[in-house]
RNA sequence: GCGGACGUGGCGAAAUUGGCAGACGCGUUGGACUUAGAAUCCAAUGGGCAACCUUGCAAGUUCAAAUCUUGUCGUCCGCACCA
């Protein structure tokens, strides 16, 4: 068969019966939701990743469709992002023309692949039509109290007076003129995804995803619960800290602060404040990664102020150290030396004092000793044990009136800033008298304007676009200026697989109605890199607009699978630095699409990947070879007999075996293991094509089933096959094959007959018989007799249909 | 450093979730058909002459372990001093 005339062939006819559309008047089939991940449109071809990712997970979709289920699988671009903007700023091609150029090549490549994707709900977020609803997205979250601004940090290059993504980052320097980075604060959007820290947390107990991805989200979140403690300062200032140990606060030593604490500057005495000055400056200006080097000493300075425990009244100093993080707790920290390695580093270096305050259950004491155990030294706590000392203590410190006990999360507010032209602009409006304004929603979209600078200079680039930039107040009409930031492309994608159920509404970002039908989405594939910001995000855009009263579910994903990835022949991630990136238009060329899938299907675990090696891929053409001819001369096939005799038994046996675990395999995203069912079944049927006598309509009925469960994972090549044999209309729209139980029901099964654990042959039981039996049966075989002599069997283990195990002596 | 995974023939990988390790393929070897090769078909193929030995290594639980437990080595991924 010509892979390429049929696969332009079939491609064509779908397009013109609208077969891979989702059918929206159809209410009798139940719907399907399978979404891939959207693709970033990159100069680059597609490559293996895409068709590892896509290939496959429409062959699941087609198995949907084929099982009755009106399947809808769209796809789009994710086609805002930094990379497009750096290519602009390299050769001056503009970001909105590559990028619209690359989407065009990426559709025609995507619609080769032979996909059954739903092109008329495509979706390019970098168009007016959708980044006017991501906007809209960020008005209904500032309404609804979920977006605000603060003062953080940014990556800032001196030199090229710009701001960096981490990314941009290569140790502690600018990737692009090796100028040391430092750190700038600046005023940002941020959303409040901390308010759905715990629904976040518990949400992920009731939805369908690996256990690595949930434990990766449910470490991200990073509940703890411990105690807040409060110190009086001599200055009448109050630190108050977060601390996991509250059973350890007797032993405190000194109170630390986050360099960028409130409170750094104000409590350096005269005497310490150049000192105080100089260590915030160094602070800062560690880049990210050295700041949060494991490797990095630890380093501080004394404020000169004291702080009073409240526990024991002790009087402590306060120092600053950039071990201790702004952005955690509340910035500050107890110092417990002897129960803390960090804390213990760093008295040691500066001769603190240490007191241990907590004694190893039944054994020597090693200091700095961090494990639960039993108080001393801590009045009427002492001889308390672990969890049992917290709550005490915690307790104790509440009617202190010193704090207590608190729940805290690691999970940071999400900041949607960036400093770039190619986004959504931030539709807000900073008036001098009224503030920061929310751009009306019938203003919307704040359009991104074309003619724009994008070489760095220290500006956003639409910060020096004038004609953006100039507005009037929409609350009181003065003259104003527009927020010159973009939002960040994650709140891009955090939307997306709504717009797709109806992405032409001119005046929603979706309408309820389709919203209903089509959501939440039933099976989600994409890369495990995304396990703890895209999928984090997309989760919280779903509860806030579920609370917004827009959406009625809780999860958008009902079901998550990760594909694994497909390396470079070297083992490397493929990538052009390697030199080890593998195209996969040669092998497309050479064996076809269908071939190509195939292959991708059969070669790999999926959810593994794993090295590219193409030893398989004749053979899949091979394979392809001979089912074509077995179907075709099944078709041919007249005559015969009518008998329905042992060899019709065991076809029909593989057969049925063959549809049973395939439609398993598929339905587990088990690929590799389902084609070899059907590579079994198909030598099944060669076996018994290869019959001088044949039972014809067994045969054939045989030889459709084999076309029908190869379809989805073939797709052209079985159409074309349908319609060489005489089908009417398309393969998918038959029905999958369902096995007939009763021709999986054996009378014998092949058992492993043990004596001790060892295994002495293989016999042929009765595939019903109650235990007794089977263990009489493996008693009278000669084998067993002979191992066993005269010994006595103790006891007798039988796995019905697999195994019996005699133990003797 | 913390967290998560993974480790099975010469290679890609299976293993009903604790029940015959190596399904299905690749490769290799032998054979058939060919003037010859390609293609195709058939057979063998974890190791060892054997008893037996084999799922990174070492223990443990069990009638039974690739699967569970502990330790250890190695590889990969994620997070990075999380108080």
């Amino acid at each position: 068969m010509d892979a390429k005339s049929v696969e332009k062939k079939w491609q064509a006819r779908w397009e013109k019966s609208k077969l891979n559309e989702f059918d929206k008047k159809d209410t009798k089939k139940p719907k399907y939701y399978v979404l891939e991940m959207f693709s970033y449109p990159s100069g680059a071809k597609l490559h293996v990743g895409h068709w590892y990712n896509y290939g496959p997970t429409d062959s699941f979709a087609r198995f949907k469709r084929m099982q009755g289920y009106n399947v809808f699988q769209p796809m789009g671009f994710d086609a805002f992002g930094l990379p497009a903007e750096n290519y602009a700023i390299k050769t001056g091609v503009h970001p909105k023309d590559s990028t619209e150029k690359n989407i065009e090549t990426m559709e025609g490549q995507l619609r080769a692949m032979g996909a059954m994707f739903d092109w008329s709900a495509e979706v390019k977020t970098c168009e007016e039509n959708y980044y006017k609803w991501t906007q809209w997205m960020f008005l209904q979250l500032y309404k609804h109290g979920l977006a605000y601004r603060k003062e953080a940090p940014v990556n800032w290059c001196p030199s090229c007076s710009t701001v960096l993504a981490n990314e941009q980052v290569k140790e502690g320097a600018c990737e692009r003129c090796g100028t040391q980075v430092v750190r700038k604060n600046l005023t940002q959007w941020f959303f409040k995804i901390t308010d759905y820290a715990e629904e976040l947390l518990t949400g992920l107990d009731d939805i369908d995803w690996p256990e690595k991805t949930k434990a990766m989200q449910r470490n991200w979140i990073g509940k703890s619960t411990g105690c807040e403690i409060e110190f009086d300062c001599e200055s009448g200032d109050k630190i108050r800290v977060y601390t996991t140990r509250c059973d350890t606060v007797f032993g405190v030593s000194y109170v630390v602060l986050a360099p960028e604490h409130p409170l750094a500057r104000k409590l350096a005495t005269p005497a310490q404040a150049k000192a105080v000055e100089e260590y915030i400056d160094y602070a800062a200006k560690a880049s990210e990664i050295d700041r949060l080097s494991t490797a990095r000493e630890k380093t501080g300075v004394f404020t000169g102020s004291y702080c009073v425990n409240p526990v024991n009244g002790k009087r402590i100093p306060v120092y600053l150290a950039d071990y201790v993080l702004a952005s955690y707790g509340t910035g500050a920290v107890m110092a417990v030396p002897a129960h803390d390695e960090r804390d213990f580093a760093f008295a040691t270096k500066y001769g603190l004092p240490i007191v241990k305050t907590i004694e190893k259950k039944g054994g020597e004491t090693e200091l700095p000793f961090c494990e639960d155990g039993i108080v001393v030294g801590s009045i009427e706590f002492d001889g308390l044990f672990g969890e049992e000392a917290r709550d005490a203590i915690a307790a104790h410190i509440a009617k202190l009136g010193k704090g207590g006990k608190k729940v805290n999360y690691r999970l940071r507010d999400w900041l949607v800033s960036r400093q770039r032209y190619w986004g959504a602009p931030i539709p807000v409006v900073h008036c001098p008298q009224c503030g920061a304004v929310p751009v009306p929603e019938e203003e919307l979209p704040v359009r991104l304007p074309y003619d724009v600078e994008f070489k760095p200079d220290g500006k956003s680039p639409l910060a020096k676009h004038e004609k953006f930039m100039h507005t009037v107040c929409p609350n009181c009409g003065v003259e104003a200026l527009r927020d010159p930031d973009t939002l960040d492309t994650f709140v891009c994608s955090s939307w997306y697989y709504l717009r797709y159920a109806d992405p032409k509404n001119e005046s929603a970002p979706f309408g309820r109605d389709s919203v209903d039908k089509m959501l939440p989405v039933d099976t989600y594939v994409g890369g495990a890199e995304h396990a703890c910001m895209h999928l984090l995000y997309a989760r919280f855009f779903t509860k806030a607009l579920r609370d917004m009263g827009y959406l009625d579910f809780d999860e958008p994903f009902r079901r998550l699978v990760h594909q694994g990835v497909i390396l470079g022949p070297d083992g490397n991630r493929m990538s052009k630095s390697h030199g080890n990136v593998v195209s996969p238009d040669e092998y497309v060329e050479k064996y076809g699409s269908d071939a190509f899938r195939l292959y991708l299907m059969f070669g790999f675990s999926y959810t593994e990947g794993g090295p590219w090696n193409d030893d398989g891929i004749k053979a899949i053409a091979k394979f392809m070879d001979r089912v074509e001819k077995t179907v075709l001369r099944a078709h041919a096939c007249t005559g015969g007999k009518k008998e329905y005799g042992a060899e019709e038994k065991a076809l029909d046996y593989a057969r049925n075996f063959a549809v049973s675990r395939v439609t398993r395999d598929l339905e587990a995203f088990s690929f590799n293991t389902a084609i070899a069912r059907i590579m079994e079944f198909l030598n099944a049927l060669s076996k018994y094509d290869a019959l001088p006598e044949k039972n014809v309509p067994l045969f054939r009925a045989a030889a459709k089933d084999l076309l029908l469960l190869l379809a989805p994972c073939a797709p052209h090549f079985c159409e074309e096959l349908w319609e060489q044999t005489g089908g009417k209309g398309s393969v998918f729209e038959q029905s999958y094959p369902k096995e007939d139980p009763e021709k999986l029901v054996l009378d014998e099964k092949e058992y492993a007959v043990q004596v001790n654990s060892k295994i002495v042959c293989r016999a042929m039981l009765p595939a019903n018989a109650a235990n007794e039996e089977i263990e009489k049966c493996a008693l009278a075989l000669p084998e067993v007799q002979d191992r066993i002599g005269n010994q006595t069997v103790k006891k007798c283990v039988v796995v019905p249909g697999r195994l019996v195990n005699l133990i003797v002596g």
